[in-house]
DNA sequence: GTCTATATTGAGATAGAC
DNA sequence: GTCTATCTCAATATAGAC
């Protein structure tokens, strides 16, 4: 039982710097440059001495994405209680950094299939509690079910987020930021309509 | 006047075939797997001759885009001149293959500056076309331009499918089979509301 | 004009020193 | 338990043969 008792705090310490360090590589030149070289020497580590905290670069892969996810199931379901829980979706979901992360997650999984794997249980969790919100709010917000579904309007969500932190991020001229205050000014007036008829709470 | 005689068609057929290859490898390895090798091998070439007819691996992800999107222009342009531009709009947004390989060339153009240039010409002009039409027939579909702006519009039609295709492709239990139907059927509905009103044409 | 032999760099990973 | 010296392989690219 002494075995596991010396402190870890210095090695947590580097594992929280390297995941932040290849997270930052990551946003700023994709996944593909997320390398051993790369992230080490942002570290002040050697390319090998990476490995031995990550044996393999999945492993570092999957271990970024477990991270995020982690906050990221945390403050979808702190948004989907709150009082304006479109409000709060939508604001996560249009999210620069998460949702510019997540497309290289995207492509990076398309070719490692532990990546994949791990994305897919990600999403199916993140998707579940979504729907499950939008069952029982839906109807308080006017909106018929039947013609917006669940599904269709979690996915709608997510979609908008992606197009347009791609087209922002990128930097392309494709009145980005119409879209952007459109919807924003949309869900707004969705939230009002919602708390004019239910009370705000 | 006798140099550009030569029949180019041994060379053409051979760069076409090598775009095809590329092409292929990045739909199903992604873009970090459209290296010489890879492309070259699946064509039947060595990897140094591949260098003969792309000079640089930049050059050869350009040449795709360019092929890419040349089809796009057309064929976008084509669906938003049809009968039913929103129907055609979005079987083009939908498209499993397209929407895949453009969500690879999103990933891949954040780490190659000519890559992101081309990127950005392409999703100008489409964005444009895009945007001229709705300004004309978004009232024939009785919706509001200052509840729903064509930036809005032209937006989420691009987001969704990406949403769409990224969980089908890779096989995320996300319910995008019911969110696609329900898509399917509200495009339908809003087809037809036009169609009633100023007639088939 | 078309292709091959070869150079150079950097990737992931391991055996073994401290 | 932590880190270094080193290996292998694959990537892009070029010089120069045919």
């Amino acid at each position: 039982m002494t075995q596991p008792r010396r402190r870890r705090a210095a090695t947590e310490e580097k594992v929280r710097r390297v995941l932040d360090a290849a997270e930052e590589i990551m946003l700023h030149e994709g996944y593909a440059a997320v390398t051993s070289r790369n992230v080490a020497e942002r570290v002040g580590l050697t390319a090998p001495l990476l490995h031995y905290y990550f044996s393999t670069i999945d492993d570092l892969f999957v271990a970024m994405l477990r991270r995020r996810s982690e906050r990221i199931v945390e403050r979808m379901a702190a948004a989907l209680t709150s009082p304006r829980p479109l409000r709060a979706w939508w604001d996560l979901a249009s999210d620069p950094r998460g949702t510019a992360l997540f497309i290289e997650f995207l492509a990076a999984a398309n070719h490692r299939p532990a990546l994949r794997a791990e994305m897919g249980r990600v999403a199916r969790e993140v998707r579940r509690m979504q729907m499950d919100v939008l069952d029982k709010i839906l109807p308080e917000y006017d909106v018929d079910p039947d013609e917006f579904p669940p599904a269709l309007v979690a996915a709608t969500m997510q979609g908008l987020g992606l197009a347009l932190v791609a087209d922002e991020t990128a930097g392309h001229e494709t009145a980005h930021e119409q879209a952007r205050a459109a919807m924003s000014r949309l869900v707004d007036r969705i939230e009002q309509r919602r708390t004019r008829q239910h009370g705000a709470g």
